[in-house]
DNA sequence: ATGATTGGTTCATTATTCGAACCATTGGTT
DNA sequence: AACCAATGGTTCGAATAATGAACCAATCAT
């Protein structure tokens, strides 16, 4: 791994339970010596991309990365066509609806809606790391994902977050054929009790998935009714998204015979 | 300077008018070996920084940046409030709000909001980068920047952007003295001809300027009655966003009489 | 065919990064 | 007050990784 990969793989120590790290602390994540981390903490705080901050001096995300956004929204409009998918998508189904994108082994929340239909919802937030096993998103992801990655992430220990997590490769690589049927993923309080979630996958311009489109509600709310709806809505949200980044569906993808 | 600073400073070539560079491109903008380019572009593309698109292979910013910057909102909610306060902003004024941010000696604007009040508007692009000379933006930062950073940045070379931009260090720093009195700083069709645009500097949590928040109005609308009421909002809308992202204004900042 | 691009690769040389040990401060315990 | 265990930060010889001229292969316009 060089230099560079290393200083970068340090930002990954952030997240939303540790925005603020310490050198101390930067070194033991790391398991790298303690030198290195402040020679490269130092050379990404001068660009900006960490700031110290507090008498502490511990480290935290700098003001570049949104600079950098900004300029990946110029290039292509992810997050901002999101939103204004999300904001119809969590109207029609009267749930929350959030979007997220798979970089690496990690997929990320990065934006999301809430209804004002019901006194209650799933609430959610922003760069919040899904797992791929345990959520509609990640399983809508792997539905359409290279054989080999499906075999890393189920290789992997999969993380029991709920007792309704499903853990079994063979019934998750069973759910996965389900899906890439209905285009469709879905997964029943396996992240968070007492949510239900449906996803769809968004698609790059190399027909490969890039990340998913998901509308989560209270399993009481669930009825076969609502799920139609969530699931014919969210079809064609994530398809909209998908054309409008630029993206392409592959030709197996199910279309809806009514469109 | 160390391997991980020029990799992060190849993704400064990015910009509005260069959003995709090919291998080439990068070698000659930067000055650097090509092999070396390629090393660096190819750690930044397996950290997700950069990604490589089309069958001419050229660079673009990846989407690790927007989970990054989700991050960085989570922890400093600037962009957020900034767009909250400018959808107010430009309600009370009826003309063009931005916010932007100094990142080393550049200025970027990170959002903006329109009024429907007129049919004419100041448009703008998130990203930009404005000129500290030449804007409202950038004397109300330098206003409040430390000497040193004002001297380096009156020691380059100052550019034209309209025939109205003032080059002249010295009447600079008197506007800079002025706009220390007020809080306020302005430019009169400096950097785009036409446009007059306010502006009063954000603070940090050290007391020091972060960026700018700003007003921009076509000149032909631009009155007495316009000018002093853009001062009164911009002044107590930049206090606001200071305060809520948890900075504070330094003790010799003119804060209004009325409040 | 030709020549000039492009993206990508090689490998000996060189310069940078590494890391154990060290320093200076801080904050808590006794 | 003395002590200990943290913290952030620094040093310098050894080890490693970055460098860059030259080289491929492919593409494209002439």
């Amino acid at each position: 791994m060089g230099t560079v990969s290393k200083a970068l793989s340090l930002l990954n120590l952030f997240n939303h339970g540790r925005l603020e790290i310490g050198l101390s602390d930067i070194t033991r994540l790391s398991g790298m010596n303690k030198a290195t981390v402040y020679r490269l903490m130092s050379e990404l705080q001068a660009q900006g991309f960490v700031e110290q901050v507090g008498n502490d001096r511990a480290y935290r995300l700098g003001p570049e990365v949104l600079r950098l956004a900004a300029l990946r929204e110029a290039t292509v409009p992810l997050l901002s066509v999101s939103q204004e998918i999300l904001r119809q998508l969590c109207e029609t189904t009267g749930e929350t609806a959030h979007m997220s994108i798979a970089q690496g082994h990690q997929l990320n929340t990065l934006t999301h809606a809430y209804s004002a239909q019901h006194g209650t919802r799933v609430t959610m937030e922003d760069a919040e790391i899904l797992s791929f096993h345990a959520t509609g998103s990640g399983l809508a992801f792997l539905s359409y994902a290279e054989d080999g990655f499906v075999d890393e992430v189920l290789a992997q220990p999969l993380a029991l977050h709920t007792p309704q997590t499903q853990t079994d490769p063979q019934k998750l690589r069973a759910a996965l054929t389900r899906a890439r049927v209905l285009g469709i993923a879905e997964s029943i309080g396996g992240f968070e009790a007492d949510v239900h979630s449906h996803a769809a996958p968004i698609f790059g311009p190399d027909q490969r998935p890039i990340g998913a489109l998901a509308v989560a509600a209270p399993m009481s709310r669930m009825t076969t009714e609502l799920k139609s709806r969530i699931c014919h809505e969210l079809k064609a949200a994530a398809l909209d998204l998908t054309q409008r980044i630029g993206g392409f569906c592959p030709p197996d993808y199910p279309q809806d015979q009514a469109a």
